[in-house]
DNA sequence: GCCGTTTTCGGCCCGACTGTTTTCAGTCG
C-alpha cells in the first residue's frame, strides 16, 4: 500500500473517531500519523519491511500494527468495523464549513441524516433549527457551507496564491497606523498550495491610536475588491471568502506582540503544538499574544527571535516548521544552514527564442545577469518535441556560435553555457546522437511525454537516462503539474540511488506549476547522497523570477547550498560533471 | 494513541468568533 492511501485510512478513522466522541488526543494521534506518513518523502512500505515503522514520529506500537496488517493483508480489521458504524456520508458532512464531528453526529442521531445532500433538503425544510444548540441562523449557515463546498476548488498554487496575498497586504499597507504587514501560514512555509491565505497586521501599540488603526484596517479589508463575502469580522480576526472561494484570515496585532503573532499564524500547527509544549516545561504559556509566566506577568516578543530565543531555541526558518524533526534538531544545535536565494550563482534551464521561449539569447543573459546571477546554462527543446519548436542539430551548432558572440559581448561578468533539454524517447534513448551531446558545455534530459507509462516502464526509461553518460542533470524529475496532473509513477528510491550512483544531477524546477522535485523528494534525495539543481526554466525575461520559489522549495528538503550544484562557482560546477 | 534527564501513567496548545445561550458549546486555525 502507498503511503497516501495508508494516510487516507488513518485520517478517515480521526474522523469517524471524532464523530463517536472519542478521546480528542487519540484522534489527534491518528492524524498525526496520516500526515506524517503522508509527507514521509520514503516509502512507507519500506519503512515497514526493515521493521522502522516506530522510528516515524507519531507511529507507536499500536499503530504499527495496524500499518502492518494493511501492509499484509490490504484491509484493516478495526477500521472496517468503524466504516460499518458510521455511514461515509456522514464523514463527508465534516467537509462542509461550520460542521464539525458534533455537528455530524447531531444530524446523523436526531434526524438519521446521512448525506450531504440529505443535510441540505433538511435545511431547506427547516428542521435542522429545532435541534439543541441549533437555531435558524446556523442553519443558513449549513446551507451556505454546503454551498460553498460545492464552489469549492481545492487547494491554491503558490504562484496565484502569492500575488494574491501581495496585492492585499499592499493596500493594508497603506492604512494610516499601519506598522507591518506580512504574509502568515503555510504561504510563509513556502507550501506548494495553500488551503487558505493567512494575513498579520501590526498597528502602532498607543492608546487609542493603536485600535482605531486596527478597526481601520478590518474595514479597509472587507472592502478590497478581491471581497466576495464576509465569513467573520471581529477586533483581531476577519475572514473573507474571495471572487475564487479563497479564504482569507486577517489578524491585526500591537507591534509589540509582532514576534509571537507571526510565529503563531506561520505555524504549522504541529509545529506550534510542539512548541508550546516546550514553552509548557519551562513553566511557561505560549499564544500569540506573547509568553506568560506562571504567575501571570507577560514576555512580548516583537521578533521570531525573541520567542524562539525566550524558548533555548535558535530562530527555526519558517520552511522547516512542519514538525519533521526540526525542532528536535534546534535543541540540539544541528539546524541545517539552509541554502539561501543570494547563495544562487547560475541558471540550469531556460529557453529562448530558438525554441519555445520568447527573448533572445541575449536578452536573457542580460536578464540573468540583472538578477546576480554569474552563468547560465542554455537549454532549449531538442527536435522530437515538436510542440515547443524543438532544435534539430543543425539548429544546435548555430546557436552555438550565437552563444559565443554573446559571451564575447558580455565580458567577463557573466557567462553562458551551451546546453539543451533534450527528450528522453520512449524507449529511454536520448532525442540527439552521443557525439552531439559530447560537444555541449551540459546536457539536462527531460521526459515531456509517455509519463502515463507503467511504474516499471517509466522507471526504466528514467533509470536510462540518468545513467547515460552524456547526461548531467534530470529536468522535473517526475513530470507533475501541481492541481493537473500527478507526475509519473516512478519509482524514486531507484531513481534517487541511480543518480547518486552515477552523480546525475536532480533538478527543483522552480516553476510555482512544477516544484519538481518536491520538497520531501528534496530531502530524500539529500539523505542518499544526490545533488540537487534549482533551475527557472524560464521562456522569458521575467521568468527568472520564479528562483526563490525553487529556493524556498529545497530549503523546505532541508537544502544546504553545498547540495545544490548552482550555488557552487562555475569551475566547481563543471568539475563535478568531469569526475 | 503517543510519549517520557522531572513521568511507563497521565498528561497531551491556546484563543477568537459565532450563535444560542443566561455561562457556554462548537468550530476553526
Amino acid at each position: 500500500m502507498k503511503n497516501q492511501e495508508v494516510a487516507a485510512v488513518f485520517s478517515v478513522m480521526a474522523d469517524m473517531l471524532a464523530i463517536q466522541g472519542e478521546n480528542y488526543h487519540r484522534i489527534m494521534a491518528y492524524r498525526r500519523a496520516a500526515e506524517n506518513i503522508a509527507t514521509l518523502g520514503r516509502p512507507l512500505e519500506q519503512a515497514w519491511q526493515a521493521g522502522e515503522l516506530e522510528s516515524i514520529p507519531g507511529i507507536g506500537k499500536t499503530l504499527a500494527a495496524k500499518i502492518d496488517e494493511l501492509m499484509r493483508t490490504g484491509r484493516l480489521g478495526v477500521y472496517e468495523k468503524l466504516q460499518s458504524q458510521v455511514p461515509a456520508g456522514v464523514v463527508d458532512m465534516l467537509e462542509i464549513p461550520d460542521v464539525g464531528p458534533k455537528r455530524a453526529a447531531l444530524f446523523w442521531n436526531e434526524l438519521g441524516i446521512t448525506s450531504v445532500g440529505a443535510l441540505e433538503q433538511a435545511a431547506r425544510e427547516g428542521s435542522l433549527r429545532a435541534l439543541p444548540g441549533m437555531g435558524a441562523r446556523s442553519e443558513e449557515k449549513v446551507l451556505a457551507g454546503i454551498e460553498a463546498l460545492k464552489r469549492r476548488t481545492g487547494r491554491t498554487r503558490l504562484g496565484v496564491a502569492w500575488p494574491l496575498a501581495h496585492a492585499m497586504l499592499e493596500a493594508l499597507g497603506e492604512v494610516p497606523g499601519v506598522v507591518r504587514a506580512a504574509p502568515a501560514g503555510s504561504l510563509r512555509r513556502v507550501r506548494e498550495t495553500v488551503g487558505d491565505l493567512d494575513l498579520l497586521v501590526a498597528v502602532e501599540d498607543a492608546e487609542p491610536a493603536g485600535p482605531e488603526a486596527a478597526r481601520r484596517v478590518m474595514a479597509r479589508f472587507r472592502e478590497l475588491p478581491q471581497v466576495a463575502e464576509v465569513l467573520l469580522s471581529g477586533t483581531t480576526k476577519t475572514s473573507i471568502r474571495t471572487h475564487e472561494g479563497l479564504q482569507v484570515d486577517l489578524r491585526v496585532l500591537g507591534s509589540a506582540r509582532w514576534g509571537t503573532a507571526l510565529q503563531y499564524f506561520t505555524g504549522s500547527q504541529a509545529h506550534n503544538i510542539r512548541l508550546r509544549g516546550l514553552a509548557l516545561d519551562q513553566g511557561l504559556s505560549l499564544s500569540e499574544y506573547g509568553l506568560k509566566r506562571e504567575d501571570g506577568t507577560e514576555i512580548l516578543c516583537a521578533s521570531e527571535e525573541e520567542v524562539y530565543a525566550a524558548l533555548g531555541l535558535p530562530l527555526i526558518p519558517p520552511e522547516l516548521r512542519e514538525d519533521r524533526g526540526e525542532i528536535e534538531a534546534a535543541l540540539e544545535g544541528h539546524l541545517p544552514e539552509l541554502i539561501e536565494m543570494e547563495d544562487l550563482k547560475g541558471d540550469l534551464q531556460f529557453h529562448t527564442t530558438w525554441s519555445d521561449g520568447h527573448q533572445s539569447l541575449l536578452d536573457m543573459a542580460q536578464a540573468a545577469r540583472a538578477r546576480g546571477l554569474k552563468y547560465a546554462l542554455v537549454t532549449d527543446h531538442s527536435h522530437s518535441l515538436g510542440v515547443a519548436q524543438g532544435l534539430a542539430v543543425e539548429d544546435l551548432r548555430r546557436q552555438r556560435a550565437e552563444i559565443e558572440e554573446v559571451n564575447r559581448r558580455m565580458g567577463n561578468t557573466f557567462r553562458l553555457l551551451a546546453g539543451i533539454e533534450v527528450e528522453v524517447l520512449a524507449d529511454g534513448s536520448l532525442d540527439f546522437p552521443d557525439h552531439v551531446l559530447a560537444e555541449l558545455d551540459l546536457v539536462v534530459a527531460a521526459v515531456h511525454t509517455g509519463l502515463r507509462q507503467d511504474r516499471e516502464q517509466v522507471t526504466a526509461r528514467m533509470l536510462a537516462a540518468i545513467r547515460n553518460p552524456h547526461v548531467d542533470i534530470i529536468a522535473h524529475p517526475t513530470g507533475r503539474l501541481i492541481g493537473e496532473r500527478e507526475g509519473a509513477d516512478l519509482d524514486m528510491e531507484l531513481v534517487f540511488h541511480a543518480a547518486a550512483d552515477t552523480g546525475t544531477v536532480l533538478e527543483v524546477n522552480a516553476h510555482p506549476s512544477r516544484l519538481d522535485l518536491r520538497d520531501a523528494h528534496v530531502r530524500r534525495a539529500i539523505e542518499l547522497g544526490v545533488k540537487l539543481a534549482i533551475s527557472s526554466d524560464a521562456h522569458d525575461v521575467d521568468g527568472f523570477a520564479v528562483l526563490p520559489m525553487g529556493v524556498a522549495t529545497a530549503r523546505r528538503g532541508w537544502a544546504i547550498a553545498g547540495d545544490v550544484v548552482n550555488a557552487w562557482s562555475m569551475e566547481d560546477l563543471l568539475g563535478w560533471f568531469v569526475q
